[in-house]
DNA sequence: TGCCAGGCCCTCTTTAGGGCCTT
């Protein structure tokens, strides 16, 4: 995919991976499972590699989640075991920071599904939600799809399954990036930044990240 | 079968209520 914009940023960056998940559910307290993941691997704001999986955890798909994501009882059926999947998402990921729309559903899955694997999940999680209601107060809705629309960025695969949302996460990470470039001056948007810039109120946003660059800076 | 949870954020607020966002 493409990312917009393609501006090379002046220092190196490390990797960010954005995932998503599509499951049975919202709730792992409830018995809700992952039916399928993906993970984009940025570096630079460039997509570097991909991660994609359904998985089988042995719980039956609900019709209404079927008919939101496409995703059948019988496609899951023929899957990888979920502790299978889970360990190679792992291995994937490594020790990158993690971003997420909605970063809290994500995360709840990631731990409770890594958990079920027997595996840690200590990566720190930014929200491009948390992110788009402070840089872009002026956005009809912070809904995936809307915010992709907002911002032009390009729309690939099938909305609801779990690559295609992921990669128009990382086109809107991208945009966001671009942004805390272009508006702010920050040289390059580092995971920290984001979760600086995520914690603090949408007014705070100027003075928060002039003290980080003071603090990277003196650092 | 089912519309469940939970953190965030705004306002008709702060000793609260309700909408958003994810599947």
């Amino acid at each position: 995919m493409t990312l917009a914009p393609a501006q090379v940023p002046t220092t190196p960056m490390p990797r960010i991976a954005v995932i998503d998940f599509e499951t049975t559910g919202i709730s792992p307290a409830m018995g809700d499972r992952a039916t399928e993941v993906a993970i984009v691997m940025l570096e630079g704001g460039r997509v570097v590699d991909r991660f994609q999986s359904l998985m089988n955890t042995g719980v039956r798909i609900p019709p209404f989640i079927t008919q939101l994501t496409g995703i059948t009882n019988a496609m899951i059926a023929t899957a990888p075991e979920a502790e299978t999947v889970m360990a190679e998402a792992s291995r994937f990921v490594g020790d990158a920071p993690m971003v997420a729309h909605n970063a809290a559903f994500d995360r709840k899955f990631w731990q409770a599904e890594l958990a079920r694997a027997g595996l840690a999940a200590p990566q720190p999680f930014a929200c491009t939600v948390l992110l788009s209601r402070r840089l872009y107060p002026q956005a009809p809705n912070h809904k995936l799809g809307s915010l992709v629309d907002f911002h032009r960025l390009p729309r690939t695969g099938q909305a609801h399954r779990a690559l295609a949302d992921a990669e128009m996460a990382a086109a809107l990470l991208g945009q966001i990036q671009h942004d805390l470039r272009a508006q702010f001056g920050v040289p390059a948007p580092t995971h920290e930044l984001l979760m600086a810039v995520q914690t603090c109120s949408r007014h705070a946003v100027p003075a928060r990240i002039r003290q980080y660059l003071g603090a990277s800076s003196a650092g």
